[in-house]
DNA sequence: TATCTTGTTTATGTATACATGTCCCCACAA
DNA sequence: TTGTGGGGACATGTATACATAAACAAGATA
């Protein structure tokens, strides 16, 4: 990919932290970005002032920005915060999708069926599962929240990848139910399903965490 | 006020736009912003791009930023989203208060009944309550993600002030019952009960606006 | 008359130089 | 030993000049 701009330089710093490539309390120092994707120091400041509102980005000695810090706490809260907001979406969801985005939904899940043990296919049908309900909820203030806030778990689920790969199967069936709840449009079912979802995901991941920790 | 850096600007920018002294697609030119806050465009450039992160200004014609826009149903959207998210932090505050929490709480309320019909201070009592809610939801993702949404509206409320007004006592009872709904633990009651207080004010407000309208 | 081209205007985008601020470190004195 | 003050390095903050892009209008051409 060939940098000019400020947006691809956030775009790129976002893809290199979410990757995990650079890792929490990496040093992000203006000069040493610009040299790096040959640029003045101008469109490389823009990007990581995005990142700080991004949360991807802190503040650290001397000022400098540095790759985020979370603790183990932060990373609870967040995936609470995202668990809440999506069962919102789902809510909204079950009373205002029509006809032929719920048709769409059941085919988007009957091809992760065809996935088998493959995760990270299995990942993408995952995402677009998820892009249904938030167009389904037609709140476009809500969807940004849920972005902006997706944006910060990413960081942790790009590194720790094989969440999903060991709960494939389970997410699945987790999918099946909060699809039939919107079938029925039973929009207090499908908050309920959609809060356990996310937290069972957190669980796997926060347990992965607390092992290698220990 | 003195205006010197980046942030003096934004939040210079913010306060005039919130009270409606700008209004919504009213032109935001970096030079013309930088000479009537006698400094460069640089910081002025960092404001107006914070400015649009925060949906208070949009691109415009000549790639200009403009203040932001909103058609009738984004203001919904956006009360709804509002309301959603408030719903979450009065549940998890029903659970997670403290005891300390909840009797500054009632405090507070109490407060509100020796105002009358003081609108402007019945408004800050508001939001004190509303603030002391959304600590003790004990959870920042959800509580910036709050502030940010309500950044949005209060443009609104700010130019529509006297929704409060004539909601007064109204408002006092469905705080009230909030409250009692938070001391009884019973979160499902006080999610209820939040959103319709949010989605009522906003009922009074969108009537308000399109009797303008009309 | 319609449309395509081109110049001008107006705004943002970027590069570079300089200003400011913070933190570290070390000298020096109590 | 410890506390304190100043110099220097390093990183961000700001000012200014130049580059670029998009829209509008005027004029040439079919």
């Amino acid at each position: 990919m060939i940098i000019r701009t400020a947006e691809s330089i956030f775009d790129s710093l976002v893809d290199q932290i979410v990757a995990g490539r650079m890792k929490p309390g990496e040093p992000l120092v203006e000069q040493a970005l610009a040299e790096q994707f040959g640029v003045s120091r101008t469109p490389v400041r823009e990007a990581l002032h995005r990142l700080e509102q991004a949360s991807l980005a802190e503040r650290g000695a001397r000022r400098a920005f540095v790759v985020r810090r979370m603790k183990a706490s932060d990373l609870a809260e967040l995936f609470e915060a995202v668990g809440e907001v999506e069962s919102v979406l789902a809510a909204l969801a079950a009373h205002r999708m029509t006809e032929i985005e719920r048709r769409h939904m059941l085919a988007i899940l009957e091809e992760g069926k065809t996935c088998g043990e493959d995760a990270e296919r299995y990942g993408l049908i995952n995402a677009r599962f998820h892009a249904a309900l938030k167009t389904g909820a037609r709140n476009a203030a809500l969807a940004s929240v849920l972005e902006e806030l997706n944006l910060r778990t990413q960081a942790w689920r790009a590194a720790n990848f094989h969440v999903d790969a060991s709960r494939l199967s389970t997410s699945r069936a987790e999918h099946d139910a909060i699809a039939q709840a919107i079938m029925a449009q039973d929009a207090e079912a499908a908050r309920g399903l959609m809060r356990s979802h996310v937290a069972a995901s957190y669980i796997v991941l926060a347990d992965i965490l607390s092992r290698r920790g220990a």
